[in-house]
DNA sequence: GCCGATATAAAGCGCGTGCAAGTATTTCGT
DNA sequence: ACGAAATACTTGCACGCGCTTTATATCGGC
């Protein structure tokens, strides 16, 4: 049994590490954007992501998904930043159920701004990784990625 | 500067497959084990780090590293468990600010009714991934960590 | 046209979190 | 040996999240 019992075991230490990995990041971040730009992490996201979609839109739903959310947390997100002026909400013509979601110019520019700051503190946080026994496997497989899509 | 652009790219990208990862795993996690047994992800989090460390203590500032929370989350996290009986505070004798935290019988009962669930759940999660492009090949990284310590 | 399914909104509820401030205890400089 | 700085934990507060319910509009099949 010893066997199946490792197979569980490097699951479980494996997750353990992307846990530790994701929350040194995440809390790093998190600091970062908010004293800097005025942005949580989620509100990042949701804002990087619309800008890859490049010119096109995105519905709530694939939102949710992208920021891991829940459909009412996504509505709530998504009001927050449309008060602020940073997206806007479009009524879609094919579907009239769907509310597309798009940039507005201001969005773009604090996402412009705030980019320099999300990168650097990556960068910070995946070297002080890097430099921590147990998660520097883990940093160096996320380098090696492949790099694409 | 294409090069130094890349370099950023690939950051953002991994730290998005990363964040990807983590959120599905977890929100899979956090339904089986709070419909199963009444527990948080993070809570199983702070018994298992406790059972690992095999009869020894943890302070509350480990735990709370080992559970990527803060300080005050900390502190409620420990007083909810202890209120149910799952572990105990012992005041240290050497050190009169820290607190030692230990699982009880029942701590490590609910511990081990648990684990084949979390494992469960893990396994399947991982599968799920695996079979999303974007995921799969940190998926593959993960299995291939270092088994150590 | 009608009915069941789908996409989103809005509001209420309980909960866990982080931050900032507060208390206790140890350590350090001189 | 004494006061200041550091450390370990706790508490008050505001906030965002998930879940659930209620409501509205729309789509698709028959």
């Amino acid at each position: 049994m010893g066997i199946a019992d490792d197979a569980v075991e490097i699951r479980a230490q494996g997750w353990r590490t992307l846990a530790a990995l994701h929350g040194l990041i995440e809390t790093s971040l998190e600091r970062a954007l908010q004293a800097g730009h005025d942005l949580s992490v989620v509100e990042y996201t949701v804002l990087d992501a619309l800008s890859r979609q490049d010119g096109w839109h995105m519905r709530m739903s694939q939102l949710a998904r992208a920021a891991a959310l829940s459909g009412s947390a996504t509505t709530r997100l998504v009001t927050r930043l449309e008060q602020r002026g940073l997206l806007t909400r479009i009524l879609c013509a094919d579907d009239r159920r769907g509310i597309y979601t798009e940039l507005t110019p201001a969005g773009s520019e604090l996402l412009a701004q705030t980019r320099p700051t999300h990168d650097r503190v990556l960068t910070d946080a995946l070297g002080q990784a890097a430099a921590t026994p147990e998660l520097a496997p883990l940093v160096d497989a996320l380098h090696r990625l492949p790099a694409t899509r």
